[in-house]
DNA sequence: AGTATACTCCGGTTCTCCACTGGGGTTTGC
DNA sequence: GCAAACCCCAGTGGAGAACCGGAGTATACT
C-alpha cells in the first residue's frame, strides 16, 4: 500500500481552507481597530460548526497569522496587516504542506521522475495563484462583489 | 456536515492518476505496432498492483483513450497517438472531475463567493499544466533524462 | 473574591475516499 | 476445449476530513 508515499501534491483545497480563509476575511476589517471577535460570531456569521473552527484557528495561531485574547471579552484578531497575508500562507498551514521531503525529489524509475516533474509544476502554478492573492484583495473584491449584488437588485 | 459538498476542488493528483499515467507511458511506444500489451507486463514492469491497474484501463477504455483485445493474447493499447492524448485527457477522466455543477456556480454568501473564485483559478492553473504536457511529451522527456543518467554513469 | 465569558487541550465519532483484494464470469486464440 | 486474457462487481482496511463534548485555564467586570 502506498497511501500518498510519493510527493502527494496538497493542491486539494478543501473546506478546511476554506472554513479558515471566511474566517479570516471575518477578522480582516477588525485588524484596524484592534477589536478581537469571538469565535460564536465568526462561526454564526458564516455559518460554520464553531466547535471545529475552534481547532482551525488554533492552528492559524500556532502559525502566527492570529492573535488570541483569552478571557471574557476575548477572541481573535490577525496578527499583521491583511494585506500581508497571502492566501498561500494561510492554505499552507491549514493544508499542512511543507511536512513531506522537497519536491524536487528522485524516483525509481525514468517515467515515474517526470511524472513528478509535471507534479511539481501543477503544484508551483496552483500555488502561485495562491501567493498573488492577499487576504485584502479577497476583501476588496468582495466589496465589488457586493456592489454589482447591489446593482442588479439582488 | 459537509463533506465536499461545494466545488471540492480535485486538483489532488493521487497516485491512482500516476498509475494510469505509467501505464499510458508503457502503451505509447506499442501504438505504432498496434500489439497490445497484457496488464501483467503493465504492472510487473511499473510495479504496480494488477487487480488495482485493472480498474484503471477499464476507465480509461469506458473514456475512450485505451482499447482491449479481449482473450488469448489479448490487452491494451491506446486509442490515440500519444501525442494527441494530453495529461489532462488522463487525470480528468481518473481522478473524475467533471462530475460535478459547473464551477461557476454561485455561493450563498460574498465571502464565500470570492473564495470559489479564486478557486477556480487554482484549478484553471493547474489545468493548463496538465492540458499543455502530451504523453508524447513525456516518453521523449524520459528519453532525455535516460541520456543524462547515462552520461554520468547512474 | 466571585462569576461569567471566552479560549485551550484532549479525546472520541462518523463519514468518505483511496488503495487494494478476491471471486466469479466472458471472450478469444490455439 | 482449454488456457490466457479481459470484464464486472463486491468487498476490506487505513487515513484523513469533519465534526462533537468535556474538563481545564485565563481574563474582565462587578
Amino acid at each position: 500500500m502506498r497511501y500518498r508515499s510519493l510527493p502527494a501534491l496538497p493542491v486539494d483545497l478543501s473546506s478546511k481552507s476554506e472554513y479558515a480563509l471566511l474566517a479570516l476575511l471575518e477578522l480582516s476589517p477588525h485588524y484596524a481597530s484592534g477589536e478581537p471577535l469571538q469565535i460564536r460570531q465568526i462561526a454564526s456569521q458564516q455559518n460554520i460548526p464553531d466547535r471545529y473552527l475552534e481547532q482551525l484557528l488554533a492552528t492559524l495561531r500556532r502559525a502566527g497569522l492570529v492573535k488570541s485574547q483569552r478571557g471574557a471579552r476575548g477572541g481573535y484578531l490577525l496578527a499583521r496587516d491583511p494585506w500581508k497575508i497571502t492566501l498561500y500562507d494561510v492554505v499552507s498551514c491549514i493544508e499542512g504542506f511543507e511536512g513531506q521531503p522537497d519536491p524536487t525529489q528522485v524516483a525509481d524509475t525514468p517515467e515515474a521522475q517526470v511524472i513528478q516533474n509535471v507534479w511539481g509544476e501543477v503544484r508551483q502554478a496552483a500555488e502561485g495563484v495562491l501567493q498573488k492573492h492577499t487576504l485584502q484583495d479577497l476583501v476588496e473584491q468582495r466589496n465589488a462583489q457586493q456592489q454589482v449584488d447591489i446593482m442588479y437588485y439582488i
